[in-house]
DNA sequence: AAATTGATTGACAACGGTTTCAAAATAACT
DNA sequence: AGTTATTTTGAAACCGTTGTCAATCAATTT
């Protein structure tokens, strides 16, 4: 292996002008640095990396933490935390989590990392791991289940979120806006009560702002698995089958909605002629569907970037104070949604 | 920073015998080994990972360079890679690399890697840049484009590969069978003549072998990029709006497929009762589309466990020859493909 | 009882860098 | 010419481990 010392020799200098070339601080001499880049060329000289982690403390590398990335919500929340970490010169770690196991904890905080990012989903992350790395690294989430946490609790987790509820309120309000009455929720089940179900909540507030009774069919929750992807059409056949009346779905998330759609045009409506379907999400599959679906974007490049923003800030200024940063919502118009009003 | 000798001193043993406990390796006396597991839980001790790393000359780490992951074949692979890593005690970090800029290779290896797995697309990597990482660090690869460099360029990288051309021949073998005749390719575009088009000359060989004629609007070839999503779609599209004929569409990947399928039903025909349609890949999106689509099945995360063994195998034994390994793809019977003999 | 073996430990030399400090050389001012 | 800044360098301490080696001590064999 070469050595700081092999170029030193090769150049005929000491090993710390060698360094002070590397990392571009100190005087040296131009002659020198010339003598000493040409060393390096030639020896094919790469520092270790390890020494210099060892000697600065520091890594220079982030641990990211994600439910499966094949999820392309995650996926693309990762392509912007990547992007984001390249700009402050770290690079990234990547652990899928699974339903299985997560013996993740202990490997990331063993591993060498200046930083933890974790995107949860679910119930997969349980709290006490959460507060227990950040007494010992700095951590960062996204995480659906912190809004449902108390606030003393989520004080302690700096995060980045969206308020679920008023997403969904939103994308309801927009099928209203357009006429919609009777508006089937698609939603996530939560364990508890559907009252603590912010998704749920948020329908259920734009519903009754304007009026609009919730019958009971409209109410569907549904256990979320990557494998299981076709809950969605299941659930919306299973109502179409019975004979149940309704002119909008309003999906939690895109995949649902996804789901719905091709349930819908199977049983012989049109989508949205027949049946408006918005979704929240705006993931890959909402452009590729047939019709294009309108839903919520959740700008997930933009959360990754503030993720590691967050991040950076507690690494660099050992700030302790834990940040909650909200990222606004905005809706995306495609093909999916029928205005009832001007037809 | 708690260390080594804090633990050592709270045990009231010298840090060589923390060593050994930490390591399990050597003899240390059960009632000492306690003490200092005893205090290693009580100090919340971590190993200095750098001074691992330095004092053991590896860093228990990979790198994957990767097209956007976005795209679920390649978080697929990732999978697949992860889960093999970790079962030989690596983490990973990921690099996406995009169209425009890829100083990655340099990145890479300054970086704290023991090897590198490279999942090329396209031609987004350099063979110069290869070849040279291939030097100084153990890598394998999975790249279209090796298939179609020159014998002696091959033997040097080291790849596990799936024949495309036995590949698209089976699919459309698949078509024929099913009493298809008609057959347009949906496939990529390579810079070179179609004679150099591994899929388009599985398909070509396909219809030859049964007679079939080839008619100039069965061939399609188009420029694949990750944000043009929709360019099956288009081509398709203008096949149908022009009247040209056909009963089935051979598409080289899923997403041109799916874009095929959205045209043929736009148009008013109906898959696969019309038109079939026949992807290659079977990425996810292929069970959520309307009807299901038939693929070929690409073994995604197999490929990935077998890219970490052979890197795994430079890594460990330091062989140096250059392996090549095929994967089999199989057909994945799903929806999209219409039997014209039995009806 | 002496000698051999095996278990158990600590001292110490790396590993390959960064960074502080002081010395030496050069340039800039009185 | 003498003094004071400013560049330019190398020596040396240190980062926190691993792993070799020899020393110690108890157990076993001759």
């Amino acid at each position: 292996m070469v050595t700081r010392k092999d170029v030193a020799q090769k150049a005929g200098v000491s090993p710390s002008t060698v360094s002070r070339v590397i990392n571009k601080n100190g005087y040296v001499a131009l002659e020198v640095r010339e003598r000493i880049e040409a060393a390096i060329a030639e020896l094919n000289y790469i520092p270790n990396r390890a020494a210099q982690n060892l000697r600065t403390r520091s890594y220079k590398q982030i641990a990211c933490i994600s439910p499966s990335i094949s999820n392309s919500f995650f996926s693309e929340m990762f392509m912007g935390i990547e992007g984001m970490a390249i700009e402050y010169g770290y690079s990234l770690s990547l652990y899928n989590i699974t339903k299985k196991k997560h013996p993740y904890i202990k490997q990331v905080l063993e591993g060498p990392y200046d930083g933890i990012i974790l995107l949860g989903s679910q119930e997969l992350t349980m709290v006490e791991d959460i507060l227990e790395i950040t007494k010992k690294m700095p951590l960062v989430t996204y995480w659906d289940r912190i809004e449902r946490m108390d606030i003393p609790l989520k004080a302690q987790i700096p995060h980045v979120y969206i308020d679920l509820k008023k997403v969904m309120r939103q994308s309801v309000e927009y099928l209203i806006t357009n006429g919609h009455k009777e508006i089937v929720f698609l939603g996530h089940y939560y364990n508890e009560e559907s009252n603590s179900n912010p998704r749920y909540k948020g329908y259920e507030m734009a519903m009754k702002e304007h009026r609009l009774p919730i019958k009971d069919y409209y109410k569907i929750f549904i256990e979320m698995y990557e494998d299981k992807l076709t809950t969605g059409y299941d659930a919306i056949k299973m109502l179409l089958d019975r004979g149940y009346y309704f002119t909008a779905v309003a999906a939690s998330n895109d995949l649902l909605a996804a789901g719905a759609i091709r349930a819908i045009i199977e049983s012989g409506k049109k989508v949205p002629q027949d049946v408006s379907v918005i979704g929240v999400d705006n993931i890959e599959l909402a452009k590729i569907v047939t019709p294009t679906l309108t839903t919520m974007n959740i700008p997930k490049k933009e959360i990754g970037r503030m993720l590691v923003q967050q991040l950076m800030d507690q690494i660099q200024n050992e700030s302790t104070m834990a940040k909650s940063i909200e990222v606004e919502v905005r809706l995306k118009e495609r093909e999916s949604v029928k205005n009832l009003i001007i037809s």
